[in-house]
RNA sequence: GCUCCCUUCGUCUAGUGGUUAGGACAUCGCCCUCUCAAGGCGGUAACACGAGUUCGAGUCUCGUAGGGAGCGCCA
């Protein structure tokens, strides 16, 4: 992290980065980011290249590079400093206001091999002589990116490719403080569903926003990784897949849309086939921000069982499974109308309200057998007689297996629920 | 304005001179079915455009168009 904007509160920055690699297990290996803790490397560096003749002292107003600036666009050339004091170091060292200035190259090219773009070539003549120290004495981040890499011995320089254009800059001061050049790979960006730039306003750009509408962390992880880059066929990678498979060298060149729907898509697959329990944890994060009181109703493990393969995400399966842990808080009337109101629901509620209290085992397989068995006895097919049962247990017409909804609310709660709906028939 | 980068189904992508241009998400249809899903089977759908090189071009070259990024005493 390069935080030289005191405008900004650099905490608060790594905080969040912090909290998002802590949810994806991602472990953080972070370098120096208080810059005010390594300005004597920063003055160091630009010592030697004073010393050496590599930069230079300089100092003009606002106006006067303005002016230069628009001198160039006049010439049909790109706006920049045209290097004024390159050759009189000594006329602004005493100047308070002086900055210091890094003496790019006036010939030739900077070319890379980006891992991601392949080889780039930028003339040196396009580039101007940037400020490496500013007016108020702290470093400029094209200068103090390089110093910290440089310390860090970082050969690999992996990073998004707006900053392409840096890299040449960059690969100069590298080289005039003597240090070897790492490797660069810029990535593509992610665009959103429209094909424009992320923004925070209306897309969610932190990890946290993602856990929030109740993704995984490795559904998202799984689709990050597949956006830009792909092994063959394969759409789902497990971490250790992920970590033994990628290769920036495979990285796609071009920018990507965020497809919300396929993130959707992978993180049921996480929840079909992942082991329920090691999912409780996440789930119950999302059923008490939903407000909902875990210790009254079933166990999650169970519920995520019932719901995986009916939600997308954990924030969609926590809104669902209020019905397990709470009152039913509203009859869809139309349910009502029609699967209680009908002229065999008070029996079949009859039927199986008795046989449910006589069950010797409380779990979805007998209730399973039970619903059947009404079924038979009472010569009606399975939806005459899982739908009153469905409305009597949700207040609605929709819900997972009927053995599952009945199991899930509890033999009290589900003969309760039954005298209600047989309440509601009577006067339906 | 200048410089750099990018361009295969709606979306994510496979493809490195010869393929019926493959897969996934989404979408549509059918099957299954106690609702909703999930699942199975099948369908619609793409090489931005124009020149060239070549026996042959999605693949190589050039141009055009479109998109993106950068051009600070911000990072």
């Amino acid at each position: 992290i390069e935080d030289t904007d005191r405008e900004r509160s650099t905490d608060a920055a790594v905080q969040a980065i912090l909290d998002g690699m802590a949810w994806l297990g991602l472990e953080p290996d972070l370098g120096p980011y208080y810059q005010t803790e390594r300005m004597d490397r920063y003055r160091e560096a630009a010592e030697k290249l004073l010393a050496e003749g590599k930069a230079y002292y300089a100092y003009e107003s606002k106006e006067a590079i303005e002016a230069m600036r628009e001198a160039a666009k006049a010439k049909g050339e790109k706006p920049r400093y045209n290097g004024y004091y390159r050759d009189r170091n000594e006329a602004c060292r005493d100047d308070p206001n002086r900055v210091i200035r890094f003496k790019t190259p006036r010939e030739g090219s900077v070319v890379f091999e980006d891992k991601v773009k392949g080889r780039i070539e930028i003339a040196n003549s396009e580039l101007d002589d940037l400020v490496i120290f500013r007016s108020d004495g702290y470093p400029t981040y094209n200068f103090a990116v390089v110093v910290d890499d440089v310390d860090m011995g970082i050969t690999e320089v992996i990073r998004g490719d707006d900053h392409v254009n840096n890299t040449p800059r960059q690969i100069n001061i590298y080289e005039a403080l003597g240090a070897p050049v790492p490797a660069f790979a810029h990535l593509p960006m992610i665009l959103d569903k429209d094909g424009k730039k992320l923004s925070k306003r209306t897309n969610a750009v932190s990890v946290m926003d993602y856990r929030e509408q109740g993704f995984l962390p490795h559904a998202v992880l799984n689709y990050l990784v597949r956006l830009g880059w792909s092994h063959g066929d394969q759409e789902v990678f497990s971490i250790d897949e992920m970590q033994r498979l990628f290769d920036v060298g495979d990285v796609h060149k071009a920018a990507s849309r965020f497809d919300t729907e396929k993130l959707a898509w992978l993180n049921q697959q996480y929840l079909k086939n992942d082991n329920p329990k090691s999912l409780v944890p996440e789930f119950r994060w999302h059923l008490e921000r939903a407000g909902i009181d875990v210790a009254a109703g079933p166990d999650p493990a169970a519920v995520i069982v019932a719901l995986r393969e009916r939600v997308h995400t954990l924030k969609e399966m926590a809104e669902r499974a209020q019905i397990w842990y709470a009152p039913i808080s509203e009859w869809d009337a139309k349910a009502v109308k029609k699967h209680l109101g009908s002229a065999t629901a008070p029996a079949v509620l009859e039927a199986a309200r008795e046989a449910l209290q006589n069950l010797p085992t409380w779990a979805p397989e007998p209730i399973h057998e039970m619903v059947r068995e009404v079924s038979e006895k009472l010569e009606l097919g399975m939806g005459k007689i899982a739908q009153p049962l469905r409305v009597a247990m949700t207040g609605t017409q929709v819900s997972p297996s009927i053995e599952d909804t009945i199991y899930l609310c509890g033999r009290d709660t589900a003969l309760a629920r039954i005298d209600e709906a047989l309440r509601l028939a009577a006067s339906a």
